[in-house]
DNA sequence: CTGAAAGCGCTTACAG
DNA sequence: CTGAAAGCGCTTACAG
């Protein structure tokens, strides 16, 4: 394979200046700038990412780490994250931690001894003080961090907002009983990790507001831990229907299990949204598209995705800053279609 | 931060000594390496990947290219793919190529000047000669390619057969008028892209085995070019719903317009499978919880991921060979849902 | 079994 | 505006 030092004398230059002229540095004449590109074309020359790597310790390389990418909350985030990162002129790569149980630490360290000049980190089961540790020095920002204290930049979703808009818009059509379904397994025990912090804050938030809504808390926890599976959300349903279905309406921690609700009412003949009001929170494709349609809260994963690659690039540009970590929350939308229609 | 060489002297050991012994090479006794190990936990070292790669030529990271995450058959595959790689002992990375429009070619040259030792690479617009050009020598595996000839190791869906299966179980079920839903946009024109040659090939294959099942084709091909979107699939179905439900049953070319397909039956007021039996292709885990569940063609994707690592792995051992690319078809299982129940 | 030395392909001061 | 030289942190023959 052709190097720099063969496009050099394939354009009679130096080494130095065919450098600055493939990267378009200043300190070159247009025209050598030129006779180097095309010499580089002719002889089909492309760059040795590590060496520039090894010697200017940048890659351009941004990695992107999620659980895993078939659950379509991440697969949305994975999607508008690397769009904005190439559109930041960075290379985007995506990692998922969770493919091997116990395996994330193992990942973050692996990815910390790589290529990547950043790290955006979504759900994990580190805390900020151990992933600085592994990362060491590189940047990194979170998404859905809601351990304190932060010592990261994070960028989270609107719990608290977005559930306080589900339980009212169950209230607004009519609900009296409403049910929050997603008491996370992990959430006795090793409450230290921040997964299980992240969806106990979701959920926290969702009791909160039916508390403000003035509803009867008592009830409207399901005591069972669930995960936010879909195959999770249909049992509950199915159990929910056993019981007598002691509520009209019901907030699922995430769209994929109030798909799964919706599927498991069906099953037990209930029928949605007369006998019992359903709302998600994510806002993925799908739930468009069921039968019945899925309300939602949809999280504004664009804006989610701006402000984490922003986060970054601010870290990448000014590494002297020494500022406290930033702290932003995302908007969210709520989308009223058939499961709440009443 | 510190390097191999601050190991060496923290564990008084020579560069060499404390490189065989951090990769566990022979040549260094056990204690030595036990030594020089515990030397580099104890000051923090982290390999440089940019440093070993551009002495050794190898990363150890090998690349999964896929059009976009947010489409469930992608990231069923990103997932089972990374999973097999990390298996086979090296990092998985994936990259989308669809995210700017006609960007394709330039993210596969940015790669092959990335640090990735092969590239495994799902449906694209460039044919084997071009993407040859670009990756330069790194061995790549290409996942859905029925351009020919072929020049690279494939793995590849089993069309001819799971279409097969699928236009037999509807005629199991009583249908006589079957339908195929799919035909893409890009089929005239620019039929030499290689997506559009892998879609070809499925309806190509649908509508043989409807002529092999002694149907009419006439009748069974949907006219109209349907990119193989959810929002597609709802609008192909009113319209056949308008036109006054020509078929009984439906062969769609993927999953996701077969969930469009039944909530736009849904929205015009046909039932399923009581008017039209619909059965999907690709086996992606939404189908089993939507009401009615529905019936598909299952890709194995862990085969096809195992298959496509173990081409890669083969190549990536054994540079030297010279044997002709493989051809792998992968299985397939025909799961009897709801929407075909008749 | 261990050590000294060369070199992978770039970028970056520095000198002209 | 251009060129010669150093060096990033490793791995890999090679010698002892």
């Amino acid at each position: 394979m052709p190097t720099l030092k063969d496009v050099a004398s394939e354009a009679k230059v130096s080494l130095a200046t065919a450098s600055l002229a493939m990267r378009g540095k200043p300190g070159v004449t247009s025209a050598t700038a030129q006779k180097v590109r095309s010499a580089a074309k002719r002889i089909g020359y492309q760059l040795n990412a590590s060496a520039r790597s090894l010697r200017s310790g940048r890659s351009g390389i941004l990695v992107l780490i999620v659980p895993r990418l078939s659950i379509p909350f991440y697969n949305h985030v994975a999607e508008a994250v690397a769009y904005e990162m190439e559109k930041a002129g960075m290379q985007a790569m995506i990692q998922q931690s969770d493919l091997f149980a116990e395996h994330e630490r193992e990942t973050v360290g692996r990815i910390a001894s790589t290529i990547a000049d950043g790290i955006i980190y979504n759900s994990t089961r580190l805390d900020d003080e151990s992933i600085t540790a592994l990362t060491d020095q590189r940047p990194v920002v979170m998404i859905e961090n809601f351990a304190e204290p932060r010592t990261l930049d994070t960028v989270n979703t609107p719990s608290q907002e977005g559930m306080n808009a589900a339980v009212n818009h169950l209230v607004d059509v009519g609900c009296s009983r409403i049910g929050v379904l997603g008491r996370s397994p992990e959430d006795t025990g090793r409450a230290s990790q921040l997964s299980s912090i992240s969806k106990r804050t979701r959920y926290d938030a969702a009791l909160a507001a039916i508390a403000h809504a003035g509803q009867d808390l008592e009830m409207a926890a399901w005591p069972d831990p669930v995960s936010w599976s879909i195959e999770d959300g249909r049992k509950a349903a199915l159990e929910l229907a056993r019981q007598g279905l002691p509520y009209d309406g019901l907030v699922c921690m995430n769209d994929m299990m109030a798909l799964g609700v919706l599927r498991g009412f069906h099953e037990a003949g209930v029928k949605v949204p007369r006998d019992v009001a359903v709302i998600g929170f994510d806002g993925i494709q799908e739930g468009a598209y069921n039968t019945p349609t899925l309300s939602t809260i949809a999280v504004d994963y664009r804006g989610l995705a701006q402000a984490s690659v922003s986060l970054m690039m601010r870290r990448l540009d000014q590494p002297d800053d020494k500022f406290m970590p930033q702290s932003i929350r995302v908007g969210y939308e709520l989308i009223k279609r058939e499961s709440t229609a009443r």
